[in-house]
DNA sequence: CTCTTTGCAAAGAGTTTGCAGGGTG
DNA sequence: CACCCTGCAAACTCTTTGCAAAGAG
């Protein structure tokens, strides 16, 4: 489609990405970026984001507390949201690729994507206020 | 927590959210009623709404498209989105819960909700476009 | 009469986009 | 040198909020 030039930012934004597990938001990953790039901006962050979506290089893992999330792993995989502190950690989902076919029988669509996530408190939420469970 | 009085216009939401399946948004909400109430809101939909979610009586399927959709069938279960057109589906979906306690055990948290959705193209869209499957 | 709900419109938050200048091949 | 990428800031979209008036109990 777009020839794709080399771009030290987007290097450093999907590096940034792949090196963590917090599954960062747009505004996370450009706050871990400012100090190394001083003039990178917001808006380079949601451009390269959404290249790497469209490249296949990451997926959106959901949207919490307004903000989408970003994950490179993009093998497919559970997800676990605090609903307290916003934390997404990954899970090791079972297998959800052998429901596609049931899905595609019941609904007669044709399932290209699938997205398990389960909400909750997780464990240091848990342990700072665990009444509360 | 608050007292809640009655209101016409909160029941005729409510009602037309239990009358579709559809899981629509705000403004398809809003949209279907500015006939009944001329006079109707948009922030009194999403007002309602979200006294809905927190009284249980509706739940968020999810965001498709930039919008928030709607369920007020609160019993789970998992939902087909179409990529195409938008529309969410209900699917009968396999037990999750019995998923809540290893995932628990997985990341020492709590599990309070699960959501389970599907992504594809619908049979609608299939016919329409049936090439791009 | 008291307290909740509503309409309206402005405010907010997150994300996208246009343009001119800088980087890459 | 041609074209992609970036910063900046304005524009956009969806959603939330404040306030005075209307409705419910």
């Amino acid at each position: 489609m777009e020839a794709r030039k080399f771009s030290k930012k987007r290097a450093a934004i999907l590096e940034a990405l792949r090196a963590t597990d917090e599954h960062p938001s747009a505004e996370m990953l450009y706050a871990g970026l400012k100090g190394r790039f001083p003039d990178l901006s917001l808006g380079t962050v949601y451009r390269n984001l959404a290249m790497f979506v469209a490249d296949g290089d990451a997926v959106i893992v959901g949207n919490v507390a307004g903000q989408e999330r970003y994950d490179a792993h993009t093998a497919p995989h559970a997800h676990f949201i605090c609903s307290c502190c916003g934390a997404v950690l990954d899970v090791c989902s079972p297998s959800l690729s052998g429901l596609d076919r049931q899905v595609e029988l019941e609904t007669g669509g044709r399932v290209t994507a699938r997205s398990l996530s389960f909400t909750g408190k997780c464990a240091r939420c848990l342990g700072t206020d665990g009444r509360t469970a």
